[in-house]
DNA sequence: CTGGATCCCTCACGATACTG
DNA sequence: CAGTATCGTGAGGGATCCAG
């Protein structure tokens, strides 16, 4: 229609935090590039990943961040035919901020509502900021984690984490396994040994496998807020 | 009017960024948190140190963080009979973020845009974010501020410091100025000598104590984006 | 099928006026 | 000073439609 003259609705102050909120402060803003901290998505994984997003709100606020230089869009060659989404250097450099924000809001994850999607993205970038390396000081291994048709890696090392979204060279195991038994995993409401047992994860690979990764990862009860 | 029904717009989703978006991720409400993480403040200074925000946003967002626990609303005793907003110790936890976000930010501060505001409180909230140690190993000293008719500590002590609102006891300097002049003082478009030469800032104390405190503060040249 | 654009309704935001 | 009340505007959210 017209030229769009949007006058971006900026906070106006000379200060680094406005800054930032000016360019990641807007609603879906910072899920957007939390879901993309796993790994480049396409724009109907996205969509799924983000329930309650419009169609039309997630292509603004893909344009805006590429404007901003935080993602960047890229072509895949020939038989692929779909543009993916991926981070910058520049939107790689807000993982602490989303690390920050997610011990932050720990706090306050209790039992899940009924309207409360347990997602697998949420999951995988999670793990980065709760790993505790002293559980796990000498482990050393790849994990392939099968979530609702996608595939993940998550790799120990050197008492460092890394999680992202793809098929992993070489894992010690790889789990079938839904986003709220992964969860419920973590809350230790369920063993791996009862995971297992109950079919609610097929486990190939390594028998042990998944133990040690629980054990590296999974919440001590004290963490855990109590019911409601 | 009717009973507050008001059902919360959520991402209802299960993740601990979610969660912490769900409650400080609206408009306005971290520039609220960033302003208190300096001291507790009334109503009125909160209004003044955030140009734009109107009246009844302020007070929705007041009652928002204090229903959820981030902040607490003090009534003074009898002489003030004022009441002030404060944050609590789950509010104080937000200060890794803030400064997560300021860093990140830091990189999108130009020139100031005409309509920026200058503003005191995140100059000396982003102090935090961006002291290095490495400049005053030694350095151990208290600084009073008076900014546009309020007063600031800055206290350096052990390669740490902190910035708060309110008078100190035995500052080894008073400096009197405004918040651009401290702005500009930190990107090294002004020396402290040319600062009180040209009475932009008035020294009461230590005469060598604005040069140390510029020193340990500053932003280095490489560290300032080019103009525009 | 993916990657959006368009429409439309609602509500959150933002400015101003008003009150205890 | 510390808010509440009111109201116009535009951003958010859901459904549908369209081009490659």
């Amino acid at each position: 229609m017209n030229i769009k003259t949007q006058k971006k609705r900026s906070y106006d102050q000379w200060c680094a935090i406005a800054c930032s909120l000016d360019i990641i402060g807007e609603r879906w803003t910072m899920l957007i590039v939390r879901d993309l901290l796993v790994g480049s998505k396409r724009y109907k994984d996205l969509l799924t990943g983000l329930p309650g997003i419009g169609t039309n709100l997630l292509a603004q606020r893909l344009r805006e961040l590429e404007g901003q230089g935080v993602i960047e869009r890229t072509a895949l060659p020939a038989p692929a035919s779909a543009t993916v989404y991926g981070l910058t250097e520049r939107g790689q450099g807000l993982e602490p901020v989303l690390s920050a924000l997610g011990r932050w809001g720990f706090q306050f994850l209790r039992k899940p509502k009924s309207t409360d999607a347990m997602l697998p993205d949420p999951f995988f970038v999670s793990l980065r900021a709760s790993f505790r390396a002293e559980r796990a000081p000498d482990l050393r291994e790849r994990y392939a984690f099968r979530v609702e048709g996608r595939v993940y890696e998550v790799a120990i090392a050197d008492g460092k984490i890394t999680t992202r979204d793809g098929d992993p060279t070489d894992p010690v195991a790889t789990f079938t396994v839904d986003a709220k038994t992964l969860f419920a995993l973590r809350r230790r409401e369920l063993t791996p040994k009862q995971a297992i047992a109950r079919g609610k994860v097929k486990a190939e690979g390594d028998p042990g496998a998944l133990e040690r990764f629980v054990e590296a990862t999974a919440w001590s009860k004290e963490m855990i807020a109590p019911t409601q």
